[in-house]
DNA sequence: CAAGCATAACCTGTATGACAGGTTTATTAG
DNA sequence: CTAATAAACCTGTCATACAGGTTATGCTTG
């Protein structure tokens, strides 16, 4: 059930211990905020070092399957895009994965973001993502405010979509959008073009809110064909 | 940069060396295989103990970001899907995402693996795919084998996709799968339903194999309509 | 001078012990 | 019974030590 052993790694202590705690999550049924035996308890219990359980532990926060701090007990944690994120930007970073190909990815499965938010949202969801397409228009100058503004977007449609998996998609791309937007952004170099993209974020919004999916998925398409082409129009490979 | 700013969680030693190792493998441009400094010269550049940067080199591992083994320096990483699967796995066992989101998410994803590997696929992916493929219909009797042979086809087409993410994303799903997997093809209690699953498998590679993406994206989005109702009939939630 | 081999230097995996500072639990005083 | 206080516990970090695997150095030999 370890990491190495799917990776057909080599087995050592710690990686023993990684499995034990998490065979120990999974017998005892724990689920997010449930507290851990402390590093002591797992030493004993296991016959290793401290060294090694808390190099167990220090791994598995790593993936955010727990959470550390100070003085407490781990505990189990909710599902975080954020390891997810650092392996996209380390792909990005080592030259393993291209911006294109993110865009391919977030373009399918925003696609289905959009049809299950237009089906899906709450009130208060639709609502939400309706003030946030249009605080971006109003941000058209604010460069910064913007950006943030269109991840969350982009965050909120997944979470509408009432399918944790997508939101953690969509959030795993975070990191690399941060670096990469202000790019697309700079190569609408005239207002009509960036009043167009602001334009489909609304009506997106606006057909999330309505429940159209067919049309939500529509205007999601059309806005990463736009952007895939303000991509390539800055150079980007 | 790293996990814990973006979490907002508590600032601690060794996140900070997290963040310094990643950035020395921006800063150097390393790549796949380039070996890193070893731990002592990060504790002495950084100023903390062996141990604070044992349990940082020990994090970025968990998230194969970098590969260790013994005696050996530190070297980065190739993209792996093991850490998502383990995260995904986590998902499951702590009841944040059920196996039918699970299946919504491969759907969505693997039509357009489909689609791609089609127009993408080497000469000798195509092959490999419809061996594979033809691979399981020989192994109708041997669900073990079955079973391993129509995940390493998923995961053949999301490779002939040229996309890594989407072999990534794909990859992330393995462990569940091989944990449902017998579930579903339980539920296939006719010769006929058996029959017709693998038949479409076939049909799947030798589509992608002649390079027609229309077909392919149309018989996998069958498939996974006809698995979600395996599935259902299953009682999986 | 070149090639191969032995050895030394280096590196990681693991263990032990120690202590500061935060957290939880138990105890005691009101 | 409540609230304050003390004790017990827990994590974060450090230093040190050593076994065993890896790499580089330099020596020997042809």
């Amino acid at each position: 059930m370890q990491a190495d052993l799917r990776s057909g790694g080599p087995e050592n202590l710690v990686s023993t211990t990684v499995g034990a705690i998490t065979a120990h999550i999974r017998n005892e049924e724990l689920g997010p905020g449930d507290r851990l035996p402390s590093e002591a308890q797992f030493s004993k219990d296991l016959s290793v070092s401290r060294t090694v359980v808390r190099e167990a532990f220090r791994a598995l926060a790593a993936l955010h399957l727990i959470d550390l701090s100070p003085g407490k007990r781990a505990v189990v944690a909710q599902l975080d895009y954020g390891s997810m994120s650092l392996l996209i930007e380390h792909g990005v970073v080592t030259e393993q994965i291209t911006v294109q190909q993110i865009y391919d990815v977030r373009r399918t499965i925003e696609i289905r973001t959009a049809t299950l938010a237009a089906l899906r949202r709450s009130e208060a969801q639709g609502q939400k993502i309706v003030e946030l397409a249009k605080g971006m228009q109003a941000s058209r100058d604010d460069t910064q405010r913007l950006m943030e503004l269109d991840i969350a977007l982009h965050l909120e449609i997944a979470k509408a979509a009432a399918n944790p998996i997508f939101a953690l998609i969509v959030g795993a791309f975070d990191g690399v959008t941060r670096q990469t937007w202000p790019i697309g952004w700079r190569s609408r170099t005239t207002e009509e073009q960036q009043v167009f993209m602001l334009d489909i974020h609304v009506r997106l919004g606006e057909a999330i809110a309505a429940g159209d999916p067919t049309t939500a998925a529509d205007l999601m398409a059309k806005h990463f064909d736009e952007s895939v082409r303000a991509l390539i129009a800055a150079g980007i490979s």
